[in-house]
DNA sequence: ACCTTGAATTGACTTATATCAAGCGCATTT
DNA sequence: AAATGCGCTTGATATAAGTCAATTCAAGGT
């Protein structure tokens, strides 16, 4: 399948090991393929997160809705990206989080107890996880960053300069709530930048 | 050590495993006491972060000083929490962050090779740290939905909420810069919601 | 006990960003 | 081709929070 090829690369590349036959095997037996056309969720606030996704195409957002009924993107995500919310998938607690396919979306979903099999049994699997919280750490850090420190015209930058395909993918709109900005914001930021 | 008798309890309660005789002994061979006055430096932006800290007594805050010279918190860290900045920590690269002590501070304090040994040779070190990378990655996504949807005053209620004990512990100026405001306005909100 | 320093408060004013509203272009549907 | 909807832009205005400045107060150093 070439479905899983995308998988098996990402975890060897990642990990910096190989996959044996065995771990290939358990893998395509325990991640089942799904897919969802643009604009179904993957995750409904007040669910329970059952299953994490690994984006083989397509891209989604995360976000939530305040009490005023307006939304705020917290995730973009593209192929080679996990897709869950961490909270619920790990304490089985009803989410607060929306997860809806911005294009029509494959994915290669498994449950919690059957990651855990994987990080027991399948070494480069476990040696992704930590880079992977590595990478995780820090990307917070760096995000939780120019959330308090940047002025909204300095995220927008940083933007650029981090994830520059974000733009193409998706649409300023998606953007300006990633950000945490008004769409009109976000305009007027992209006029003066031209200057 | 009653130093070291506070990481094995943190330790094993976090991981719900017991620490053996060699694990102790380990520990206390690669973990090194350090003690800093008040205002003095774990580290200095443009260091690398050579050190993971263990606090066992005092507190300290983690921030950034930006172009104009204002100062930003990111963490604010008590006892049984680890100090470092992960990026620095983990890359090697310069630190954009520094870290200083708010109270008097006794830490233990390893290096990033040294602590790969003891998630090698440790399960319950090991065992910590999955659980410990979950609770970041979920505390982390809070904190970022929190700076993202809610106002300042809704960021200091949750504050009191989640973490009552910081207002004993840390100045007012720290807390309104941890939650990304300046210290008039915390002022202000803290009046305005006594009413 | 005095002096200095810095934290917290309060008031007046400024600024960044949100909100509301209207119009335009573009794609999709019929 | 007309109609509908939606994303983006632009202008006018509103608002939350920041900045600047003055005052009080408590804590620490000498």
């Amino acid at each position: 399948m070439s479905n899983f090829e995308a998988l098996f690369d990402y975890i060897q590349e990642i990990s910096g090991k190989l996959l044996s036959a065995d771990d290939k095997y358990l893998l395509m037996a325990h991640f089942k393929p799904k897919k969802l056309r643009k604009r179904q969720y993957f995750l409904q606030e007040g669910d329970i997160c059952k299953y994490i996704g690994f984006i083989v195409k397509g891209s989604a957002r995360t976000f939530t809705v305040d009490e005023k009924g307006h939304e705020h993107i917290l995730k973009l995500s593209l192929e080679n990206w996990w897709l869950a919310d961490f909270e619920s998938f790990y304490l089985l607690t009803p989410s607060r989080f929306n997860i809806e396919a911005l294009e029509d979306l494959e994915v290669l979903q498994s449950t919690n107890a059957q990651i855990e099999e994987f990080l027991k049994h399948i070494p480069a699997f476990s040696a992704m996880a930590n880079v992977i919280s590595q990478n995780y750490t820090i990307a917070n850090q760096k995000r939780m960053q120019a959330a308090m420190s940047y002025t909204a015209e300095e995220r927008y930058e940083d933007l650029i300069s981090n994830y520059p395909h974000f733009l193409q993918r998706f649409p300023q709109n998606m953007i300006a709530s990633y950000l945490g900005l008004s769409p009109e914001t976000l305009s007027r930021i992209r006029k003066n930048s031209f200057k």
